[in-house]
RNA sequence: CGGAGUGUGGCUCAGCUUGGUAGAGCGCUACGUUCGGGACGUAGAGGCCGCAGGUUCGAAUCCUGUCACUCCGACCA
């Protein structure tokens, strides 16, 4: 009778519904609630500490790289966005507007930023005047709003928080690097912080960003089979900054053009951390941005002596460098393994009057649910190894679960047959006509185009499609 | 924006077909017993049934309108 589950109200598994497993992970694990106002949502504290964690790490990887933090406004005035015609184009159906201030309307409305481009070209053309003004390379953490009918929690909510980086360089092969590098710094973020293997490329024409030279992306795939871009880098090119003027005297006393970047990366990424990592009991975080690393359980802590060892144990640990906690409430011992195993946190101690006893503790980790044995005098020491091999386990299998659904096709049948069997990404060529493209999306039943690979060995010579001659070799996909 | 569905204590829902003034489980509070994989007992607190009209002696229930949310598509970080 003691374990009569009847009453307990367990998340649906991933593989009878994922789109229903990800809900449940997300109330469950109480990283967001939904709020009144349709795709904004309530980051509730386990939720928002992940993000905080992010953005602490990849903030610190932005400046060794020399960015510069700032803070724009978030109203645009419309003449504003109107400047560059791609730019509105791709926005102009999602953004939302201020018509009023107080009771009176006003002459001109404004929008809410969907994205800063505008400001931050707006600002440089009054402020730039010098060679000696440039590289600017700023980045503004904040939120954006972007009207989205359909709307999923991290995945795509109307407004949500991200970084914005925005730079403007002399010449077009400065430029063309800090793309790249930005690129690298989301690729090692990505593939070290949160232990998500990814493949990376350059966006086709159709998938680019409204307004953008070359977009370059962070392809993620999800425990599902779908991919989901996890970070993206643009470069503008002199388009956006001569829509803007903004012009620079050169030492040679010549006024020139800018060149511009920008590059991103949203809370969307939670979203890859619980459908990479999760599993049927919760949520699994990498150590590394796991906002508690480790849990102490104590069992039967009624009995003597057990909450004292227990806190002396979660002190010593918090002593090595580790961020823990513990849960001393009144719950049972199987209600709080579950709860700990459901919020992700990466591994927990069990200590009861058994383990005093022997002066021992039970360590388990939450990727493997492996119980490992420890000294009482050792584990906090060896516990920061076993957070590192956690956070290298969890790479690893997300690696091999990313290899083992890559393939690649010849012909289309080829390719149907293949998104059928064994979702994820395939390789494809194809000759650059973006009719061919978005035929292949229509017969795979919505794999479009991820990125280019440009660094491979062509697997024939004709488009997948229309067996006209290929330029390029591409990773095709379902995505979110 | 098309298709489908749902709005009833904090949560999940029953009640609606056939109108009579609101229920269950979980959660919450207090006390007691428990404690190595989501414990149990007893006693409590908590709801003008999404909103606005209408029909009726009487509406959670019937009618009209409206708003919101969820899911599936098309569009997008």
């Amino acid at each position: 009778m003691a374990n009569d589950k009847k009453f307990v109200k367990a998340i649906t598994s991933r593989e009878e519904d994922f789109a229903q497993w990800y809900t449940d992970v997300v109330r469950e694990a109480e990283l967001c609630d939904y709020s009144s106002v349709k795709g904004c949502l309530n980051y509730l504290p386990n939720g928002y500490a992940i993000w905080e964690n992010i953005r602490a790490d990849l903030d610190k990887r932005f400046k060794e790289t020399g960015v510069e933090n700032v803070y724009l406004p978030m109203l645009i005035p419309e003449n504003l966005l109107q400047k560059e015609a791609d730019h509105v184009e791709g926005f102009a159906p999602e953004v939302a507007w201020v018509t009023h201030g107080g009771m009176e309307r006003l002459q001109e409305r404004f929008c809410i930023r969907p994205t800063s481009e505008t400001l931050f070209c707006e600002l440089w053309s009054r402020t730039v005047q010098s060679y000696r003004d440039l590289p600017k390379v700023w980045n503004q953490w904040n939120s954006v709003l972007r009207w989205e009918k359909t709307t999923r929690p991290f995945l795509r909510s109307r407004e949500f928080l991200w970084q914005e980086g925005h730079t403007i360089h002399a010449t077009y092969e400065e430029a063309e690097e800090r793309t790249l590098l930005m690129w690298r710094v989301y690729r090692d973020f990505i593939s070290e912080s949160l232990a998500i293997p990814y493949v990376a490329g350059r966006k086709t024409e159709s998938e680019k960003f409204a307004g953008a030279q070359d977009t370059y992306t962070v392809e993620a795939l999800m425990h599902d089979g779908k991919a989901l871009q996890s970070a993206t880098s643009h470069f503008f090119g002199k388009a956006f900054p001569d829509a803007f003027d903004i012009k620079y005297l050169d030492k040679d006393n010549e006024l020139k053009s800018v060149y511009e970047t920008s590059w991103g990366l949203s809370t969307r990424i939670i979203g890859a951390i619980i459908m990479v990592h999760g599993d049927d009991s919760g949520l699994v975080l990498p150590p590394r941005i796991a906002p508690k690393q480790v849990r102490v359980i104590p069992v039967a802590q009624h009995k003597e002596g057990v909450l004292e060892k227990a806190e002396e144990l979660l002190a010593a640990v918090q002593a090595a460098g580790i961020r823990a906690d513990i849960d001393d409430s009144e719950k049972s011992p199987g209600w709080k393994f579950s709860e700990q195993e459901m919020l992700g946190i990466p591994a927990r101690i069990e200590i009861g009057p058994k383990d005093i006893e022997k002066k021992q503790v039970v360590v388990v980790r939450r990727d493997t649910r492996e119980k490992i044995v420890f000294s009482m005098e050792e584990v906090a020491e060896k516990l920061g190894d076993l957070l590192e091999t956690i956070q290298k386990d969890m790479y690893d299998r997300a690696k091999a679960f990313l290899d083992s659904h890559i393939d690649e096709a010849v012909t289309m049948d080829e390719m149907k047959e293949k998104f059928k069997e064994n979702r994820g990404f395939i390789k494809a060529m194809w000759c650059g006509d973006e009719k061919c493209e978005d035929e292949i999306k229509t017969e795979t039943g919505g794999a479009g185009s991820r990125c280019l690979i440009e660094d491979e060995d062509a697997i024939s010579d004709t488009c997948i499609y229309c067996g006209k001659k290929a330029k390029y070799k591409v990773f095709w996909g379902k995505s979110y």
